[in-house]
RNA sequence: GGCAGGAUAGCUCAGUGGUAGAGUAGAGGACUCAUAAGCCUUUGGUCGCGGGUUCAAAUCCCGCUCCUGCUACCA
């Protein structure tokens, strides 16, 4: 096992714009990651773009442009968007990236010469107008191929296979024996299942030039390029620097690997994930102890508004631009929104109305009002500046004991992924200081002198616990900690980790800013939706 | 067809044998340091339908309905 926490997602197929789903996946990965910061780890923190294929091919070929060109351009929409989302990865995977070519054709090389990857001819039927075979499941109700497919005619055709059937009886043990393979469990069995009736056949693994030239050349049979499995999939190691050159600027792999997780939705599990990629390793020599868990999460499905024809139609009229999104509400509450309403593993429907509630109830007045009446007090009635105050009872010390609470609940979740319950636990910390904040009520203690000490002490826990929910927050909502941060005169909370987290990080006789709202909020006009 | 998951308060969801829960929305209240925020009280549920087991079922068993997904050579 690696020192380092090497997670990885999905790369994105570059032909067609980032969508909510894109940015739901990364951003969930990119919270694992700081976590794991958060929590003293190294990380290594892998995303990028699936650039080859013959839909690309196609697309570019109707603009009229060489596929590289069109590539980029797409490429770059990622790229921004994960800046906007501060999605802060390690390492960036291009599959036309060379480094990840040359690690593909050595592998294609070395399996072809242990006779893993053999050539056939194969004879089916092909649809002209999708350049593509069809199988059974293409076939209608009545047995046939439909017009959509065009004119189908018979055709034979030369290929590479990879000998996925000689290791389906070790796939099966490995998936029953391993209790982390999948996670959440509750997935395995669909995984199981699947197996259960497969494994006969092999997996073709190559295209012949004449139809698709946008890929990855077989080292020795020019005439064919790799298929996406023994693309795409051998991201996760080429770019952890899988037998890399000295000079190719990556990682050392034998730090990296195995992956802690490759974070993935349940779309892409069966087959690729869960069947092709552990035995395309397996067949590649590794043990199943460097086999990688599988993070699976759910989707955010688009529900129609309904009451009536909204602009469904237009094939646009469904889609939640992250990019419009972040720019309208900000990117904390798209962060926040896009971990706090999902259980990882799980569906759940987008809505921005509750994008825009739980902004506006956990973060503007529950955390950012708990900041803003504790800095705003501390100026009127102490001068700006934090005592410690010697007063001292019961309900101090039932709101410091929330802390080490707190901290089990929220650490426990995350271990497992559950960011959204993570979250819930801190939210309730805070609530705590605001009922804590009305038992007190620092606003009368402020007119009665004698009652001083008891005012600062007060005020003291109250901002401490905002201290710690920017400490606890910062992987979910890093920009807003930030200002809090700002706020509170304190950027020392930035390298703090969990394990420094203690109820006295606020130093005494601590001067704190000018109190202004962290978390204006959103009003949502009546016409949205 | 098979398999898996889901169906619980207006909304989003927790809850796996022992008097139905949270957040949010709605209603009322006391307060005022604060982002009309925070705090207190409170109205909402035949827990998809029908059977069964049990002293006791949202929870276990059987059947059914509806939703979602998957069903490894997309050669």
């Amino acid at each position: 096992m690696s020192d380092v926490f090497y997670i990885s997602t999905a790369i994105d197929y570059t032909n067609g714009s980032p969508h909510i789903g894109h940015a739901y996946e990364k951003v969930l990965a990119d919270v694992i990651a700081r976590y794991q910061r958060l929590k003293g780890k190294e990380v290594y923190f892998l995303t990028g773009v699936d650039q080859h294929g013959q839909k690309v091919q196609q697309s570019a070929e109707k603009e009229g442009v060489h596929p590289a060109t069109f590539v980029k351009k797409l490429t770059k929409k990622f790229v921004k968007l994960w800046d906007l989302l501060e999605v802060d990865y390690d390492g960036w995977a291009e599959t036309i990236d060379e480094r990840h070519k040359l690690c593909v054709q050595k592998i294609l090389t070395q399996l072809h010469e242990q006779g893993q990857i053999y050539k056939k001819a194969y004879k089916g039927h092909y649809s002209v107008r999708q350049e593509q075979f069809l199988t059974d499941r293409e076939r209608n109700e009545a047995g046939e191929f439909g017009p959509e497919w065009g004119e189908v005619v018979e055709l034979e055709e030369e290929n590479y296979y990879f000998r996925l059937s000689e290791h389906a009886t070790w796939l099966k043990d490995f998936v029953e024996n391993s209790d982390d393979f999948i996670i959440p469990s509750l997935r395995k069995s669909e995984v199981l299942n699947v197996l259960d009736r497969a494994g006969e056949n092999d997996l073709c693994i190559s295209r012949p030039k004449a139809r698709l030239r946008w890929g990855i050349e077989f080292p020795f049979d020019p005439e064919f390029v790799t298929y996406v499995w023994f693309d795409a999939l051998i991201n996760y190691i080429s770019f952890a620097g899988y037998q890399a050159s000295e000079e190719a600027d990556l990682p050392e792999f034998e730090k990296l690997w195995p992956a802690q997780l490759h974070v993935i939705g349940k779309d892409i599990m069966v087959p690729a994930h869960a069947v092709y990629w552990p035995t395309m390793l397996h067949a590649m020599g590794f043990t199943d102890e460097q086999i990688p868990s599988l993070l699976v999460h759910g989707w955010w499905n688009l529900k129609s508004k309904d009451g009536g024809t909204e602009k469904m139609s237009k094939s646009l009229g469904n889609v939640v631009d992250p990019v419009e999104l972040a720019e309208k509400f900000g990117v904390d509450a798209v962060r926040y929104y896009l971990v706090r309403d999902i259980h990882t593993g799980k569906d759940s429907d987008f809505d921005v109305e509750r994008l825009v509630m739980l902004f506006n109830t956990e973060l503007a007045n529950n955390l950012g009002n708990l900041c803003n009446r504790a800095l705003n007090m501390t100026k009127r009635f102490l001068g700006g500046e934090l005592v410690a105050g010697e007063f001292e009872d019961e309900s101090c010390a039932a709101l410091r004991a929330k802390l080490p609470e707190c901290l089990e609940r929220y650490t426990t979740a995350m271990d497992s992924y559950k960011v959204s319950d993570a979250l819930a636990a801190v939210i309730e910390y805070i609530t705590a200081a605001n009922i804590f904040a009305e038992q007190h009520r620092p606003w009368e203690l402020a007119k009665d002198e004698e009652q001083k000490e008891r005012l600062a002490s007060v005020l003291n826990h109250m901002a401490a616990v905002t201290a710690h929910a920017t400490v606890l927050l910062n992987p979910i909502v890093p920009t807003a900690c930030e200002r809090l941060r700002a706020q509170l005169q304190a950027p020392h909370l930035a390298d703090l980790k969990l394990a420094d987290l203690k109820w006295d990080i606020l130093p005494v006789g601590h001067a704190t800013a000018k109190p202004k709202p962290v978390f204006p909020r959103i009003q949502l006009d009546k016409e949205e939706g």
